[in-house]
DNA sequence: GGATTATACTTGTATTATGCAAGTACTCTA
DNA sequence: TAGAGTACTTGCATAATACAAGTATAATCC
């Protein structure tokens, strides 16, 4: 299949052609939770993506409407669009299925907690924080 | 990459590296919508997933223990386990997204309304006549 | 302002995943 | 137990990914 070409009108499927990947989704964690906003800085991340994939990834985001990109060459940074900011509850919701069901995940079961319990406010806040 | 090996403990990276792909949750989404339950019936998703996609995916949903197989050749049928069922909010979360920034989904928007006003209540009603 | 250096990529090649067409195997029905 | 429907497998062409190496752009130093 070629990426771009539409399959169907339903939503989830127009999701997953546009976030239906391994490494997307990865970089917008990196922005919500770790504040980069860097090229090399998404490249630093411990799950260790390749040169050209992260390059791609961000072009494709950018095109897509999820990322903005200010600056070029050296002083190129990334960040949120509103349909980017959109995406909080995605990853909120992988979160929150992967430390339920990763018997060696790495997060803080007090965390997830918080995201189970006071999902709306956790959103607010990594809105808040991003876009002001 | 091999689709394998673990990349990190990130609960988003185990995430998305059982559900990363364009396939996946599409098979998630017509057991939990459609009711559908066979091989046949999910080979006929608007989508067209290709005949070995849908087996190895299949295959990977239970033996990552998402989906529960029952019989064999032409009696078999396939349902979601309780890890599977977790996956409604993610799913939904998704489709909220989508149907917000397609436009041209095909979602009605009476539907996004109630996924949006109604998450828990949605997720609840769900989960009830998928179990029952 | 030209050399240096850090950052942001691109390119090439091998490997892996996907798409498509065709064929095989299981199992229910009569 | 023969036939048909359902559930796959196999083979091959194309596309995506991983890895190593190289190039381009922009800030910094002299």
């Amino acid at each position: 299949m070629k990426r771009q070409d539409r399959r169907s009108r339903c939503p989830l499927n127009f999701s997953l052609q546009v976030l239906g990947d391994t490494w997307t989704l990865l970089v917008i964690r990196d922005i919500v939770f770790a504040g980069k906003r860097t090229y090399t800085e998404f490249l630093k991340s411990e799950e260790g993506i390749s040169t050209n994939i992260l390059a791609d990834r961000l072009r494709r985001m950018v095109t897509g409407g999820i990322l903005r990109k200010e600056g070029r060459g050296r002083t190129a940074h990334y960040s949120l669009t509103p349909k980017g900011l959109d995406l909080i509850p995605v990853v909120l919701a992988l979160i929150e299925w992967g430390a339920t069901h990763d018997p060696e995940t790495a997060a803080p079961a007090s965390v997830i907690e918080r995201i189970r319990t006071h999902r709306d406010e956790v959103v607010r806040e990594l809105r808040e924080r991003l876009e002001g």
